[in-house]
DNA sequence: ATTGCTGCAAACCTTTTGCAAGAAT
DNA sequence: ATTCTTGCAAAAGGTTTGCAGCAAT
């Protein structure tokens, strides 16, 4: 077939629909065409990358309310976001947990394994008390490429 | 001795200063003024805690000014910055390598030691080639405090 | 009919920048 | 004298908010 829309998983979208009606919510065009967006995406996305996906086929839905979304969906536990240093947020269906490593060069984000940063929780909780967000921080660093490429990205 | 100004290694600041100079700078009132302000400073500080530590003598040195003071003591390399995730990042003179948590309910700023994270660095260094730039992001979660109040910070 | 959501504009906060005047060398 | 720095104002970039109207339940 020529020209396929990406299909999506759909039934995932209408249980996290439900999730938002079932909490007194209502269910708009921006709260669909956000979640369309975030659950087509493959990597992480800014709130502008959404914002702009969301604008192709609904060209006035306004960043403030793609960002309202998003706190709603974060609200219910649907969303995560990952802060990257001076970089602006990104955001992504709660799946299973893991870490960013974002390359301050170029602004890739790579995801990694649990595994990476759990002994390190594991570690500041033993010996400081402090209870890692794991997964919400991301590590900042040069990637491969701009390690090649060397000088900038 | 009532009274007395927490004395502050005048050495090192002349050390910097001579530094500047050196590579072709001027040392001015808000050079000197933010590097006092930072050898004196125990903890971490914002570029917003700078810049009021340095008005109660100098009412006039401006925000823009100790940006960019910071940006090139940061250029010699004896001031470094980390990134808090959606706080606003804290600089401190430059000393042994050491990582950050973040309390993300009170704002708190811990020091680790490098060994925290050194494994992590090897780790994504040889599976993903990525360097880390190690203490320039700090890692967010709760501290002791914020957990044992519960609820809030 | 409720009352939650949206568009819009405007604010907010941190950080950066353009420019002409001022100061360190 | 040279040219690096500063003050100021303004902008930039990401994110939040107040409010009146609109829309999902």
């Amino acid at each position: 077939v020529v020209g396929t829309i990406p299909e999506v998983d759909s039934s995932r979208i209408e249980g996290i629909l439900d999730l938002l009606r079932e909490g007194g919510g209502r269910v708009t065009t921006a709260t669909r065409a956000v979640v369309q967006v975030l659950a087509a995406a493959d990597g992480h996305l800014t709130a502008a990358d959404i914002a702009q996906a969301v604008r192709q086929k609904h060209p006035d839905i306004h960043d403030s309310t793609v960002y309202r979304v998003l706190d709603r969906l974060a609200e219910l536990g649907v969303v995560t976001h990952a802060h990257l240093g001076a970089r602006p947020a990104v955001y992504h269906i709660t799946n299973e947990h893991h870490d960013h490593l974002v390359c301050e060069s170029c602004g890739t984000v790579v995801d990694v394994p649990p595994g990476v940063m759990q002994p390190v929780a594991r570690r500041v909780a033993r010996d400081y008390g402090f209870e890692l967000a794991l997964g919400h921080f991301a590590l900042g660093g040069r990637c491969v490429r701009c390690i090649a490429g060397a000088g900038a990205g």
